[in-house]
DNA sequence: CCTATATGCAACCTTATGGTTGCTTTTCAT
DNA sequence: ATGAAAAGCAACCATAAGGTTGCATATAGG
């Protein structure tokens, strides 16, 4: 049951949407986003934060799978993975067109 | 300045996303986004969890915005609220588009 | 009125989270 | 070869998060 299996193994989004789920993160990803990969000194140049937490940071959006790491001679360069984003993206989607249906469901209801 | 104030008033997804990044929560915006309204009871009856521990995660679905609550007669319903979810769709949308335009051109800049 | 239902409030517990500091190891460059 | 740069590791700390239990309060309905 190919299609069974399928529905059963439907990821959980909750580690993603926790991952994007502090303003220093999401401020990573978003810094990623260029496409450009960076170190973690290069991410921690603002400042505001030790590099220690940093790589925390990157260690757990890591392991929602929202980054990678690769190493590169004495410095690591992480790079965002488009696909867990676009991923969640569409789960919302998703439950927003839910509601959408339901909405006009409704109002068939009421008018018919 | 309208434009600056716009600018700088970029609301800050990271609570939403904060809110979504957890099994029960977003469990809980699964079974709502049918557009039916339901009570804390409703909403407890699989029995996996507390009646308060719900009531605590509906409370932080509220305040992220997600879900609404009125209150009626002995019981207090809660609904999903559609708009900082698609809001934050959007946002992903936005951050994925971002990487794919930064693949583009750095794709035209190689083959160029 | 009285009772069962639905919720609210508060205290408490355990573990996760975000952050720090200090020290070690690897690697680049002079 | 040596010093500075980049990162890793580990311990530690304070607070937030998820959950529970116990008790109080409001309301629906016979």
């Amino acid at each position: 049951m190919l299609r069974a299996s399928a529905r059963a193994r439907r990821p959980d989004f909750a580690p993603v949407f926790a991952a994007l789920g502090d303003r220093t993160r999401l401020s990573l990803v978003g810094r990623l986003a260029d496409g450009v990969p960076r170190s973690i000194a290069a991410l921690t140049e603002d400042g505001a934060i030790t590099r220690q937490a940093v790589t925390k940071h990157l260690r757990v959006l890591e392991g929602a799978g929202l980054v990678r790491a690769e190493r590169s001679g004495r410095e690591s360069l992480y790079a965002l993975r488009p696909e867990p984003l676009e991923a969640a993206r569409a789960y919302l989607a998703g439950v927003s067109r839910q509601w959408d249906d339901a909405l006009g469901r409704l109002k068939a209801f009421v008018d018919g």
